[in-house]
DNA sequence: CTATCGTGCTTCTGAAATAGAAGCGCGAGG
DNA sequence: CCTCGCGCTTCTATTTCAGAAGCACGATAG
C-alpha cells in the first residue's frame, strides 16, 4: 500500500510538509467520502461500500488500506472499520467544509441561472 | 467542463446534498492544492503550475475550468487567477485541515516541518 | 453432515483520469 | 524583423478507477 506520509516526498511536493501529504491522501477519489461516512461509528466493508453509493470494492479496499496505514482508520477485531482518534480529528477538521458547501449551494442558487 | 454542482447528482451520490458535490469536486487530483496555492493572491497559469510542483498543464487547465465554473476561482482581465469570496471561504474552511496535518505528522512520528 | 447465506476481500478487464512532452498564437521588448 | 514568456491546446503513454465476478470463511439452517 502506498499512502503518502508527512515528512516524505508526495505527489507534487518534495518538501515533506505534512499538509502536502494530507492533500495528496485526501485528494484521492473517495478518501474524503470514506472518512465522512465513518463519522457516526464503525461500519463493515459492504455497509461502507453501500453508503458510498456502491463504489468499487477494489478501490474501497485500496482507500481503506491507505487510511489504516495512515492511522486514520482502524479495523476492529470484528473486522469493521472505525475512525481512530486521529481520524475523528480529521473529520472535525473537515466539518467547516460541510458548512461551506451549504453556503456554496446558496450562492450558486441565487446567482444568475440560465434555466430554473 | 463538467464540474459537480450542489443540488445535482454527483459521483457516488444522487441526493443532491451540497457536501457530496464538494467532496466530488475537491476529491479530484490537485483541486485542493490549487485552492491552497491561490491563498495569498492571484497567480498566472505558469506560476501556479510551478507552485504545484510542475503539475501537468492539461490537468491544471481542467481543474481551473472546474473551479471557475464553480465560482471558487475567477480569472482577472490580466488573465491571472484569484480566489473569489466563495473561494476564500473555502480556503478558510480548509485551514483546520492544515492544523490537523501537523498533529498527524507528530503522531506518526515522522519529521515535521512547521508550515508557513 | 450438507446446503445456503452474508461477509470481507481479491482479481480481472475495460474505461476514465492523469502525466508529461510538444507546440501554437499572441503580445511585449529589443 | 526576431525572440521571449505567456496562456493554453493537443497528443500519447501511464496510472488510476469502475464494475463485474468470484473465492474463502463463518454462521445458520435443514
Amino acid at each position: 500500500m502506498t499512502a503518502p506520509k508527512p515528512g516524505g516526498p508526495v505527489r507534487g511536493s518534495t518538501t515533506g510538509r505534512p499538509l502536502m501529504a494530507a492533500l495528496d491522501l485526501f485528494g484521492r477519489r473517495w478518501s474524503l467520502r470514506v472518512l465522512w461516512e465513518l463519522r457516526e461509528g464503525p461500519l463493515g466493508f459492504r455497509a461502507l461500500q453501500q453508503r458510498c453509493g456502491n463504489m468499487s470494492s477494489s478501490v474501497l479496499r485500496q482507500r481503506l488500506g491507505e487510511l489504516v496505514e495512515s492511522r486514520i482508520v482502524a479495523q476492529l477485531p470484528d473486522t469493521t472499520y472505525e475512525l481512530t482518534g486521529l481520524g475523528r480529528e480529521a473529520y472535525e477538521a473537515l466539518r467547516p467544509l460541510g458548512r461551506w458547501s451549504q453556503r456554496w449551494a446558496e450562492e450558486l442558487g441565487t446567482a444568475a441561472e440560465p434555466e430554473a
